[in-house]
Order: structure tokens, then sequence, then C-alpha cells
DNA sequence: GAGCTTTCCAAAAACGTTTTAGGTTCTGGT
DNA sequence: ACCAGAACCTAAAACGTTTTTGGAAAGCTC
């Protein structure tokens, strides 16, 4: 036990310096400071704290290197998350930190370009082993980055399903959200129910259309293509939609919305026809995002636990890399909060 | 030059076995895919075509292990961000990928609990050499990351100023920002203009403040602490803020909002009180986030070109990495975009 | 045709850990 | 007194690259 004590910013201490200064080899500091047996209480406690006293920090590569394991998990957005603020994806970060930084994992977000590339960082990450597992979503009926990571056996989840669902994932029960606004809007009285989409090649679009339908049907109601419009946040807003939709002939008298973005941009479009949203057409949207609860009329809308979304998703994650090859798959309802947007309607204006 | 072509995905090739294919040492493999010299265009070309046959990647950790560099560069967020859906953070991400990929390195990002443990996200991506350059944001008037990062000499830039500002960043031109919106209410006849703050810890806070200030300064406008009220989107929306405030006595007809968000949940405190925005109170916000032109009335806001914020922090770190020793400041102003919520007033209210 | 440079390539060291294989000391039982 | 096994530790191999060092062959100069 020396006096001198290095400055420790002065030149990063290896494990080799550790192993010098407290007088022990270098394989017994790897053990004693990773935990493992065979070390003596005493020689530990006295390592630990010369490692401390060194700032000592060993090196993520080198151990990474060793280790075959980089103690990482991966989400990977792009583009048209970034630029249409998807609530969902931040929420559910929070989430995932909270479950992987329990078992010491870090949670790195990597960015592609856009949609398409997604697949390349895929490729990239596995290939190069730059992280344990994959998380991504806005998955697609079929999905090829899905396809290509079970062909490589490669650990992944995520928020979404596809056609075939042989995967792990979390997913917002969709089906079950579209049921429940039909079946509110029903109740109000409406029987004309347009549908503002968000894009069809979604696979979670797909799904709520899905109950949506099937509750309609349930209702008697007929399903009319003719009032149903695909939006896309980059090029045709909720207003545009609704202009489409309305000049198309057949009004609707409620309007349910993929997401509130098209919700509240649908109700600018109806008042420039001359429509109150929330008294002539009822309006429902989806994601209960902030200011959701301050437009005017205050919008009726889905909302959901994202952290939840983000734990379930991290448990499932190092369940998986705990060596559990079954797929776990979860839904979570989304809880539907009603405010002013959805009125009675539908009877007096339809005849 | 053999037929038999092994399954790429039965067993992670390496580099020897590169070598041993294309007939030619490690090195020659390794210096031939990394571009360098000394090495015969046939060889090379012959080398990049095996690599590619056996489908090789440089093991990602030997490589950084060797050359001492991750190619990679960090940006860390946390809670307060992830929560509140801030426009600004995933906006200038767009454009920080933009500009790192070109230069092959990739963006990284790392999620911290809360806003104080980002500092030991910091440390331990610098102490382990997980990354070449960070960048964060919500910058301190005195910010112990920054402090931290200087004292080790570690390459980094903030989205934000401090108070000693002498490290590089990229900002919004704040002041410029608080002037413009008094500016222009005051050329509507505003008199007595509140403000309804994001949280005063920031450093962009009091630079906008400082803007605000000044321009009441030249207009002849008092500085009455009583209209100025700190916002806590977690707890203190702009509804409450505005009920406290105009409760308190000294109504103002118009109010600067720190941002969209404050703005448009301000509008609803108004209509609590019986007020109309827009018509009664004239209203600015700040961010121009998708909703803002949807919500009645259309806020007047102010927008900014995230991408372009990115793209030059990328240049920034770029540029840093590259040796530059000189720290980079740049100022970015928002423009300003006019809509409906604020309109004329002020003298008629006053008497 | 000797000497010098240039061009191309190979062998080996190095990066900083973790893991394996093995060795020494100690304890307790006979 | 001897042996088996436990407890603790060390030396060396291994991870898969990049970089350094040096050497052989070829080309050029006089």
């Amino acid at each position: 036990m020396t006096e001198i004590t290095r400055d420790p910013a002065e030149t990063r201490s290896g494990i080799r310096d550790v192993a010098a200064a407290a007088g022990v080899s270098v394989s017994t500091v790897s053990r004693a400071l990773n935990g493992y047996g065979d070390v003596n209480a005493e020689t530990r406690r006295k390592i630990e704290m010369t490692a401390e006293r060194l700032g000592y920090q060993p090196s993520y590569a080198a151990s990474m290197l060793r280790k075959n394991m980089t103690e990482t998990v991966t989400f990977i957005v792009s583009k048209p998350w970034t630029k249409y603020v998807d609530p969902y994806f931040l929420g559910i970060l929070d989430g995932l930190e909270l479950a992987l930084s329990a078992k010491n994992y870090d949670l790195q977000v990597l960015m592609a370009r856009d949609f398409d590339s997604e697949i390349d960082v895929v490729r990239r990450v596995v290939d190069r082993n730059r992280s344990d597992a994959l998380i991504f979503a806005r998955t697609r009926p079929v999905d090829e980055r899905i396809d290509w990571l079970e062909g490589r056996g490669f650990p992944f989840a995520t928020v979404g399903r596809t056609l075939r669902d042989s995967h792990s994932f979390v997913d917002r029960d969709q089906a079950r959200l579209g049921r429940d606004s039909v079946r509110r809007l029903v109740a109000l009285g409406h029987r004309r129910i347009g549908l503002l989409t968000t894009p069809l090649r979604y696979m979670y679009t797909s799904l709520t259309l899905q109950g949506i339908h099937e509750e309609m049907a349930r209702a008697g109601l007929s399903l009319d293509p003719a009032l149903e419009v695909e939006c896309f946040l980059s090029r045709k807003t909720g207003e545009e939609a609704v202009i489409e939709l309305f000049t198309r002939g057949r009004q609707p008298t409620a309007l349910i919305c993929g997401n509130d973005l098209i919700a509240i941009s649908a109700m600018e479009g109806l008042r420039k026809l001359g429509l109150r949203p929330g008294e002539d057409v009822a309006i429902i949207g989806c994601d209960d995002i902030p200011v959701a609860a301050f437009v005017r009329p205050a919008l009726t809308t889905f909302s959901l636990d994202l952290e939840s979304v983000g734990i379930r998703l991290g448990r499932m994650i190092l369940a998986k890399l705990n060596g559990d090859k079954e797929p776990k798959q979860e839904l979570v309802p989304a809880q539907m909060v009603i405010r002013q947007s959805d009125c009675p309607g539908g009877d007096a204006v339809e005849t």
C-alpha cells in the first residue's frame, strides 16, 4: 500500500495497473471485479478499493471483444418517426431504459436515414456484433427485417405485429381499439362513419381497420370504401383528407382518425367546410398526444401507458438474452379517454 | 480461387478467412479494405471480391480496440425531453445523422434516466471509451457536464450556451427571438405583456428573457415581475399559469410563451377565464410543433430548421475530430411564423 | 552490374480485457 | 505422516483486428 496516488486523469489506468498496485495478478483483478468466485473476500475488498482509487474503468472495446457481448440493446428508428414526432417512440424508450438498466444493459438508439435503410442498419449491427439484441417498430405485414433476423437467429423484439407473428412483440391492441371506437360512435347514434387511416403499409393500420370493420359489421353498418381515406402526414394531412372525403358525396357524421395529428388537422378541414367538429361531426383520435387535451374541442382519443410497453419489451429482451427460446407476445389495451370531440349525432343528419 | 462457397451464415468469417481465401496475408487484407496504400490494384480488387463473397464484416470490438476509436458520436438525452416530446430533439438527430454518416460516423443516442444522471452517462462513455465525441442539450448557465468534459479534453458540442461559452455550440438565437416577440406585440399595440417561461434553470430561458427585457426597455415598457410565471410542463402547464397570472391582478393583454405546448394550454386557461385567445389576449408561442397550425386560433410561433442545426452540429464535431482545437459557436435565427393567435390590442383594454 | 529507390507484401507485435488450465497452500480425515 | 479436496491464486492463451517493422523483387541510374 503505497502513498503515491497518481493523477487518475493523467493516463487511463488499465487492469495491469490495478493488479500491480494491489499486488495480485491481472486475472485475479478481473475475477474480483466481475464478481466471480475463487477470490478471497479480503483480497476482493483490497482490489475494489485499489480500482476505485485509480479510477479504473475496464475498456469497453477489450471486454466486448473478449466476452463477445456488448451489454447493449439497440433500438432502431428512422426518419418518418423523427419527423412527425410519434409519441410512441420516446415514451417506450423510457420504459426500456428502466427495464434494461436494472440488469446493467445499456440502451442505445441507432438512426437510419429512412425506413428502407433500416434493414441496412440491422445488418450492420448484427454482422459487426455491435449489439446483443435489437428492437424496432413500425412493423409491416411482411417485414424483411424480421425475416432476416430470424434467419440469423439474432435476438430481437418488435413494437407491433406481422402477418406471421412468429416472433416476440409487444403491441397495442389495435383491433380492440378499433372496435371500441366504433362501438362508442354507434352508441352515440352515428351510422355513417368515416375513416382517416394511418398509412396502410403498416401492420397496425390494418389491425385497426380489422377491428373497425368487425364492429361495424356487428352493428349492421355497411362498409363503404368511399368513406376510407389513407393519410400520410408528410403529404396528405387530415385537413386535405376531410375535404376530399366530404366532396366525394356521402358525408359521414363521425370520423375515426388514425392518430391525433390527423384528427386535429381534420378539425381544421371541417371548419373550412363550414362544419363544427365535435358538434356537426364527431371525431375520435388516437395516441393522446400532449396537446390533445388543449385543442378545441378537446380531443377524444386513446391513451396508452408507453412506459409499461417499454418495460415489457425490456423484460422480453432480457429473457431472450437469458436463453429463453420461446417467443413472447403481449397485447396491451389502450384506454379510451373521452373529452369533447365525440358528440351524439347521426340519425338527425342521416335522413 | 476455389469453387467452394461456404455458407456465410454458418460461422462469421474473420479477416483470416479472407486472407486465406484470397491467398494473401492478413495485414494485406486489412490495408486493402481500409483503403491504405502499399497494395497492388489487382490484389486489392481480388481481396475486395473475396471479402464480399464471404460476407466479411470486421469485428467492431476488435477494430475499436486496436484503433482506439469508435467511429461513433453519442447524443445524450434524458427523461424530461422524452416525456414532453420536445420537437427539438428528433429533428436535430436527423440533421446530425446526415452530417455524420457522410464521414462514416455512426450516431448513437444514449438514454439517461433523468437529467441528473446525464453526468453519469457522460462519465461512463468517456471513461470506458465508448464514443469519440459527445453531444447534448438543455444546457444550464453553469453546467457540470461541460466542466467535466473540458477538464478531460474530450471532444463535445452542445445545443445551447452557458454563461462562460468557452465551448463549441449551436444555439437558436434566443435573445433575438425574444426581441422579435416583443417588437411584434408592441407594434400591435400591446403594452402589458405577460411571460409564461420555460424553466429558468435552462440557459435558453434566460437568454430569451434577456432579449425580451431588452426590447421592452427599448419600447419604454416597464418590467413587471408579477407578469412572469415559470412553467413546468410536468407540473404547471400554461393553463394553470394563466389563471395564476390573471387572478394576481394586473392583467396582460398579450402572452409570450416559452413553447407551443405552454401556449396552447394557456389558450385553454384563457377560455376558462372567459377570455378569447387571439382576440382578447394575443399569444405567441415557440417551436412551431406540428399541431400549431391546426389549433384554434392558429398559433403564431417561431420555427427553426432543426435539420440544419443538426447538420451544423455534425460538422462542428467532425472538425473537432479532425484535430481542430478552436471552439466553434453558431447562432441560428428562428423564423417567426405569423398565424392568428397574435392580435392587435392593448390600448383599448389598457384605458 | 552495383547501388539505390520504389513497390508490394508478410510476420509479428500490440490493443486490454476475460477465460482456461494449472499450481500452491491449507485443512481435515485416516 | 500421508492423501484428497477445497480455497485461492497465477501464467498464459485467446478474442480479431490494425500497425509496425522489415524483407524480397523489380525498376532505375550511373
